[in-house]
Parts: structure tokens; sequence; C-alpha cells
RNA sequence: GCCCUGGUGGUGUAGCCCGGCCCAGCAUAGGAGGCUGUCGCCCUCCCGACGCGGGUUCGAAUCCCGCCCAGGGCGCCA
């Protein structure tokens, strides 16, 4: 039976969420996973899982065909069948309602036994969770994970689309650099050396020229080669990027769509949050700005060590997430501590119009006023130690004239570990990549 | 790349410091059976493991060396 096609009188009528005590008395199709089954003398109950939840099926040995009673009784968890049955309304059943059964179908039964079971306590190791991915999401508080991602990114989206911003894609596969630095993927493009793109940075801000408002949410591919809990070789980024606009006005925006993100997630993953055990609080907005001098001297006199004109080291960062529990900005950065894109303030051009939105310790996105002067982008690029020859594509459009931008780049997954409280990104990532996994 | 910790049945762990009491304990999954309102059911019985290679020793899961793998920390960043 393995295989066939889905046989007559065997779609689906209902999904577990439809099965109400409002509708007792109804012949339903259910279709779904198995995720338990127990057997209590003449009686049996299965627990189905589908889209949209769990849904209990029943079995009374005195009321059901033999054959089926038995076929039932000796299903395995991950089997995957299909139920035709009466809905009753039955107060001690999860949802005050089940099917019991009249016909079964078995669509498929596990050959092997995935290595964890779907509520134990005890988790296997991630690592070993990985390899069979996809097994690991038929857990219920694994799927919890990636509906509310579903829900971040759909809020997102539908927050930009209302403030006028426009969907884009730009090159994943590039012929340079964009931001300098070794940290990028080589790749062989017919003849010529290329590159995995490590971020669409360049592209929006020249988009940026044509369509004001766009944003892209895409992959981008970072070769550093660090294990630790908070970083990939492949990440989602939600990059913004806005004309007549500067950093203040960006970080504003950023605030607020990760406010919707939120509100949204809270309105209609209730379900999620349970299942993952989650208290999920709207942030209190404006986010709290701390200057980079501010933090600075708050970390020199805690003597914590730091470095003027240097990104903040972990132990640094941990301190001040300490501080500084939940969503906050740490704001005009040090010029040559970043990118050459971004822009030096006009009072004192050693400090940058700029900023990083922290999660207690972890960097979720970092944005700032961008510059706009080709002359002053060469200047920059090659103060940075980079070749304008290289970025001759990019410094041509600025010939053209340039509007004032800003915008920001956010990590999806790491925004999905401050929402969740999941410590380890591998969590949070469908299927994650880094130095060592390139599987599934 | 460096530093630290750890690898015991399908899975999660106890035992390791202080070698023999460990033909390795517990839980869960799996197999057999029992149970008519369970809800991560319950009860009885069964099955099943010391990462790999060398060494020390009368004797190694336990001590030593090498390798492999994993986790954490650091540098970097989202």
């Amino acid at each position: 039976m393995v295989g066939l096609p889905i046989p007559e009188g065997w779609k689906r009528s209902h999904f577990s969420a439809d099965i109400k005590p409002s509708i007792k008395g109804e012949k339903v199709t259910v279709l779904g996973m198995v995720l338990s089954v127990r057997k209590q003398g003449g009686l049996c109950f299965v627990i189905l899982q589908d889209r949209y939840g769990t849904l209990q099926v029943t079995a009374h040995k005195d009321r059901t065909e033999p054959q089926v009673f038995e076929r039932l009784t000796g299903l395995k968890a991950h089997s995957y069948i299909g139920v035709k049955g009466v809905v009753k309304a039955i107060e001690k059943a999860p949802r005050g309602a089940e099917v019991e059964v009249d016909d079964l179908y078995v669509f498929s039964e596990p050959k092997r036994l995935p290595p964890f079971d779907m509520f134990a306590k005890t988790l296997p190791s991630l690592d070993k969770r990985l390899e069979i991915r996809a097994v690991d999401l038929r857990r219920p508080t694994a799927q919890a994970v990636f509906k509310i991602r579903h829900q971040v990114l759909q809020a997102i989206r539908s927050f930009l689309v209302e403030k006028g911003f426009i969907e884009v894609n730009t090159p994943k596969i590039i012929g340079s650099a964009t931001e300098g630095g070794a940290a990028l993927f080589p790749l062989l493009y017919y003849d010529k050396e290329a590159f995995l793109a490590q971020s669409p940075q360049l592209y929006k801000e020249q988009l940026s020229s044509a369509f004001e408002r766009v944003f892209e949410i895409g992959p981008v591919f970072r070769a550093e080669k660090f294990k630790t809990p908070r970083h990939l070789s492949e990440i989602t980024s939600v990059d913004v990027e806005m004309a007549f606009a500067d950093y203040e006005d960006v970080m504003k925006l950023l605030e607020e769509m990760i406010h919707r993100a939120i509100t949204d997630v809270l309105d209609k993953c209730s379900e999620e949050l349970k299942a993952l055990e989650i208290e999920l609080e709207k942030p209190r907005l404006p986010l709290k700005r701390l200057t980079y001098n501010e933090a600075y001297k708050t970390l020199k006199k805690l003597d914590v060590e730091v470095s003027w004109g240097e990104d903040f080291s972990t132990p640094a960062l941990r301190k001040l997430g300490e501080l500084n529990p939940g969503f906050y900005f740490i704001t005009d950065w040090p010029t040559v501590s970043k990118p050459f894109y971004i822009k030096p303030r006009e009072d004192n051009p050693r400090l940058s119009e700029s900023f990083d939105l922290m999660h207690g310790s972890l960097e979720l996105a970092s944005g700032g006023s961008r510059v706009s002067s080709r002359d002053l982008l060469a200047r920059r690029l090659r103060r940075q130690g980079l070749n304008p020859k290289l970025f001759e594509y990019h410094l041509r459009v600025y010939e053209y004239g340039m509007p004032p931008h800003a915008g920001f780049g956010l990590g999806l997954e790491r925004f999905m570990m401050a929402i969740t409280g999941i410590s380890n990104i591998r969590e949070v990532t469908l299927f994650p990549r880094d130095q060592t996994r390139l599987t599934p």
C-alpha cells in the first residue's frame, strides 16, 4: 500500500482543529501522522497530528470491525494514516470531542524508529536530530518554532509593504566582495572566480535610488570559521533600505517592525508560545538608545576590557546584556569600526551615524545612514584598505546622483532566538549550515 | 585556529576522581502479555551499551598516550 495514490474515498474532510463537540454525529475523514497509541484492554486511543494540531481517535473493541481494531492497536508512531469515523462529544477527550473509528487506511508505516520520542523530556543531542531534521520537525515543540518564524515573516512583510516598501531580490552570486574582508565563499562561475553574497548591502543601496524603499528577505553567506551557538554559514537576512532617511528614521522603523512582529506572534501563535513555554512581552517603544561612548564608559568603569574604536568583545557584550535586558540600541559607533558605506557624523567624523539593535548580549541588526557622495565613498574604501577599482560597478551609480539613504540588516535567526529564548541558532534554523554540517 | 569539558544499549543518563564489589544501574523506546475512558496511562516479563587504536596492570568503562567526534569558551559578526 505504500506509494499508491490516495485511494477512492480517502480525501480529508476535516482537520484536527475542526473536530469539536458542535459537530457531533458527523461522519468525517481525518488524515495525519500517529503520535501515540495507547491500548487499554478493549479500548484504544490514538493521537493523530495534522497541520493544525492533534486529535484523539478512539476505538472500542466491541463496536469496531476486528481487523480495523487489530490494525489500529498495532500502529506505531510516525505512521501516516487516514481514519473514517463519527465525531463524538466526550468530555474526557482532549478537545472535548474525538473521532470513533469505523475504517482505517494506512498510507505508510515507519521501517525504522526515529532516535527520539515525540514527547520525550530528554531529547537526543541536536547533532543527532539534525541528521534527520525533517523527522525531528514532526515534534510539536520543534514545529512551534517554525510556525512562529512564519508569523514573524508575515508580520515583517506586511509591515514593510504598508510603509511603502517593495520587496526585491538581488544576486547571491557576485563577482567581488561587498564589504571587503575574507569572509566569503569562493566558487567557480564558469571560468571565473565568484563568491556567494555576504549581504545585499550595495545592491539595496543602489535600488533605493530607483525605488526609494526596498527590502529583501533572503539568504546570505559567511565563511567565518566560527563555532558558536549564534553563528551559521548561511543565514536569513532581513535587509531594508530607505531613501531620504537617516539612521534615526530607520531605527524608528526597525523598532516598530519588531514590535509589530512580536504583537502578531502574541496574537496568532498563543498555542506555539505555550508549547515552548515562552513568556513573550511586547517591547516598550521607543527602545532604549545607548551611545557607544556611554556603553564604553560604563564598561570601563566596571573594569571590563574595552578598546575605543573596536567592537565590544563577547564578555563586554555579556556585561551590557546584564545591564540592559531586552531590546535596546547601541548608537553612534566609532567610524573606524564600521564599514565604508556608513556615514560619519557631520559634527564629529570620528563617530558615525550607525546603530546596532541588541537583545541582551546578542546583536540582532545593524544599520545606519549611508554615504551618498561618490567621492567620499571612494575615499572611505581606500582608507579601509579596499581597492575602489573592484567597486567600480557600485561607484558608477553614484556618479549619476544618489539620494541620502539609510537602512539596516536584521538577522532573522537571531531575532528568532530573542523571541523564543532558544540559545542555539541551529535550533531555530530548519537546515543549518556551519563549518562541519553540509547535509541534510 | 586556540583553550576547556565530554563520548556508556535506539535515545537520555548513573558508574570514572579512589582499577576488582560492573558478565555495567536507572529511565524511555522496542518485543511478548494483561487491562473498556486513557490523555507523556498503568502493571508483569524480555531484549539491548563502555567512540577508535595502542599502552600500564594479575585485573581497565575507570589510569596513560594518540586519533576521531560532539558540546562550551575566545576571536568575528547578524
